[in-house]
DNA sequence: GTTATTGCAAAGCGTTTGCATACCA
DNA sequence: TGGTATGCAAACGCTTTGCAATAAC
């Protein structure tokens, strides 16, 4: 596990810090995007400064080691980019977030081009609402 | 105009303050989803405080008078309600917003359910890409 | 006249920057 | 050893809050 960690890092030429392997590997065991905050509360006792925390995910986007995700809330949260695009169901009783596996867009984009001359070459899409546990527990 | 506006805001019980007229109708002229900081400049001489135009659009969207516009930078921003639910084509060249005129995802939210017993209540889609003219007209 | 609204100042919060120290390669 | 990364403190920008003065109904 940690010695993954520390390929990821000298692969992309980054110093494998104990700070960093342990901010990717707590990026990676989460399993869904983070806010700063959330992931520096994870990284335990003795954890580095939460700037630490801000100048190694900035790294990470810039080496495309993550990045960023951006919901409804207008809060950044970070994920790892190791899978492709990727979208999320937010739930908004209980606020879990759950990555979405698919992807359907290339209808869309061609009549954004058709209709508007406009190439799309990115998109955002997030779904809210109300997650199966909260629908069997409601408040 | 004015007295539009004025309508408006006594039908959604709000006092029609010469700020908030103001306020409404930029937000109404201005087409696109502005920043708080933008709309704030736009009023022009002898404008309310710039807090009053954060109050007045918590007002306006507690009143769905207006209602926020999330799009990939994080920054909130602000148009007016009376459309239905919108999305948009934002140009990462010129930067640019322009509405989107349709939306469709009654397949996406039925696969949602089926697939994860996700009820989607909302839904955000933002698209980025080149615009027409930034096609035309390269930097 | 009563209550809501405003301006101003200041606090809050998340994020960034400067700089000296500590660390990795 | 040389250059990068870190911690700490402080600056920063956007947003919110407290409170007295003001204006709408």
């Amino acid at each position: 596990m940690n010695h993954a960690a520390r390929d990821v890092l000298n692969h992309h030429a980054l110093r494998a810090t104990d700070g960093r392997v342990r901010i990717l590997e707590a990026l990676r065991d989460a399993g869904r995007p983070l806010r700063v905050g959330e992931l520096h509360d994870r990284l335990g006792t003795d954890r580095p400064d939460l700037v630490t925390v801000y100048r190694t995910l900035d790294r990470f986007v810039a080496s495309a080691i993550a990045r960023t995700v951006l919901l409804a809330d207008g809060i950044r949260r970070y994920e790892i980019a190791d899978q492709r695009h990727q979208h999320h169901l937010t739930c908004t009783e209980c606020g879990r977030i759950e990555p979405l596996p698919f992807c359907e867009f290339s209808s869309l984009e061609a009549l954004a081009l058709q209709k508007h001359g406009f190439r799309v070459t990115d998109h955002m899409l997030e779904l809210f609402g109300t997650c199966r546990d909260c629908a069997h527990h409601p408040r």
